[in-house]
RNA sequence: GGAGAGGUGGCUGAGUGGUCGAAAGCUCCGGUUUGCUAAAUCGGUGUACGAGUCAAAUUGUACCGCAGGUUCGAAUCCUGUCCUCUCCGCCA
């Protein structure tokens, strides 16, 4: 959510944002539907000053001057009533436009319609290796050494869920050691977040748990819904609270499992691991003031960087452009790794994000800081990174590391929690 | 899941229908005093959205978990809901 006095005074700003975004949402009426509202409210907050003065001297009137002060009251009250009801809908109906207008761009970005737009920053250390044998893509890999299981996903809860199996398992939890173990060495505070949050909370980040068109699995008969990402709870942990200024910026990472319904997902590149219903996910968070939300997108990066560069897979960063940055996000990174066993002869596919929301989330989870011996608050800025994606870094690591012989290479960095070198081929 | 208790300002904690944005204390900020520190003492100290002003001063409304309701008037009464705590049950 964007500051709507902001939004009204900078209409065509906002209109050519929504443009370029591809957002379709009619904004010239906001200036018109806000100043009636406002006129409204007005109205509706003088009758309720006169009606609280008049309330006042109840108390003190004698017993034959009440009735008569009393229903003059009763009137004021009912007017104003009618005002406020007025302002109620115009409220709503600006709050309906409102909360569709995406946050704002960061200059740089790629002005575009989709991913195909992104333009590309970077390439990770690590050169895309020469095979000189038969590539398998991981679901290959998965079945001859038996790590991962799609059967029996489908079996118990359907396509789109799987069992990871033997060193696979191993290998998740390497993964989230090593990733955790980089992050609190540069001061995130670690945590294991709920996988479930309520719909509020879902609203606040910017997701939107009901209708056709929803990402989110939601819980029968309750508030709660599985989450998409800990970006959720993270973000969600800390809306109504006052930050010191002294005390930014926090950081946290997160590890939670992650649920997508993919709708709308079928036809795009689904096999294997790629797309599914659940994964576990790290994910970076952090409350920024606003001046540094800049340098930490770029630290954010920076780490989701040395994360694959330690895990020896070769990527691209690419900055998002206009048209796939989603909602909240002023800017955002997304990280592609080279996958050798996608499509013809390898593809990039992404595996991490980061994004700037700035005060977009924070304006609605009410998340503000204030500055000592300063009278009033401000938003914060709230940023989130893929700090790893395990069923994509999954992929990515076996796909890279693969030998002729069928067995898988473990990278360095994560031979201390693998207990293994290698995994081995079978017989 | 069952039975109780409770949610008040940054914190502790009064307040059961009328002048309560809310006592008192703490914290914090400023002044005074002290050779410095500490202490003492005086004053100030919530948030949001408006009006007002060059900026202030000043001023209106709302907010006592949240959402409704009763009433001329609600922190206070009623309903729902969320959360916390205690006990019991169940359970990893």
């Amino acid at each position: 959510m964007l500051d709507r006095k902001f939004v009204v005074e900078n209409i065509d700003l906002i209109a050519k944002n929504c443009v370029d975004r591809g957002v379709k949402v009619d904004v010239s009426k906001l200036p018109e539907l806000e100043a009636a509202r406002k006129a409204k409210l007005q109205e509706a907050e003088q009758l309720n000053a006169k009606a609280n003065k008049l309330s006042k001297t109840i108390g003190k009137a004698s017993a034959e001057e009440r009735p008569a002060i009393i229903e003059e009251g009763k009137q004021i009250r009912a007017q104003k009533d009618e005002a406020s009801a007025e302002q109620d809908r115009l409220e709503a109906e600006i709050d309906d436009i409102m909360r569709q207008i995406p946050n704002l761009t960061h200059p740089a970005a790629p002005i575009g319609v989709d991913d195909k737009d992104n333009l590309e920053l970077s390439r990770g250390v690590t050169e895309p290796r020469q095979f000189d044998f038969p590539v398998l893509d991981h679901v290959e890999i998965g079945e001859n050494l038996d790590l991962i299981d799609f059967e029996a996903g489908a079996h118990v809860a359907g396509n789109g869920f799987y069992f990871l199996k033997n060193e696979a398992v191993l290998l998740e939890l390497a993964l989230q050691q090593y990733v955790v173990q980089l992050l609190m060495k540069e001061g995130f505070t670690p945590t294991i977040t709920p996988d479930l949050a309520r719909t509020e909370i879902l609203y606040g980040i910017g997701f939107n748990p009901r209708g056709p068109e929803t990402q989110i699995y939601s819980i029968e008969n309750t508030d709660l819904n599985l989450v998409a990402t800990a970006e959720i709870t993270l973000g969600g942990m800390k809306s109504g609270k006052v930050f010191e200024a002294e005390n930014l910026p926090e950081h946290y990472c997160g590890v939670s499992h992650c649920y997508r319904t993919e709708a709308g997902a079928a036809g795009r590149a689904s096999r294997g691991l790629y797309r599914v219903h659940q994964f576990t996910k790290v994910e970076m968070f952090a409350f920024t003031l606003p001046e540094d939300s800049e340098a930490t997108l770029e630290k954010f990066r920076d780490l989701e960087c040395r994360i694959f560069d330690g895990l020896e897979v070769p990527y691209r960063v690419v900055d998002t452009s206009t048209g796939d940055l989603g909602g909240p996000a002023y800017r955002k990174y997304d990280l592609e790794a080279w996958m050798p066993g996608r499509g013809e002869a390898g593809e990039y596919g992404e595996v991490t994000s980061t994004s700037n929301c700035t005060d977009y989330q924070a304006r609605r989870l009410n998340i503000r800081y204030k500055n000592k011996g300063e009278k009033g608050t401000h938003f914060v800025h709230t940023l989130n990174g893929t700090a790893i994606a395990l069923s994509r870094g999954i992929i990515a690591v076996l796909e890279n590391h693969q030998q002729a012989d069928g067995s898988i290479t473990i990278p360095e960095v994560l031979r201390p929690y693998m207990g293994m070198d290698v995994i081995p081929a079978r017989g």
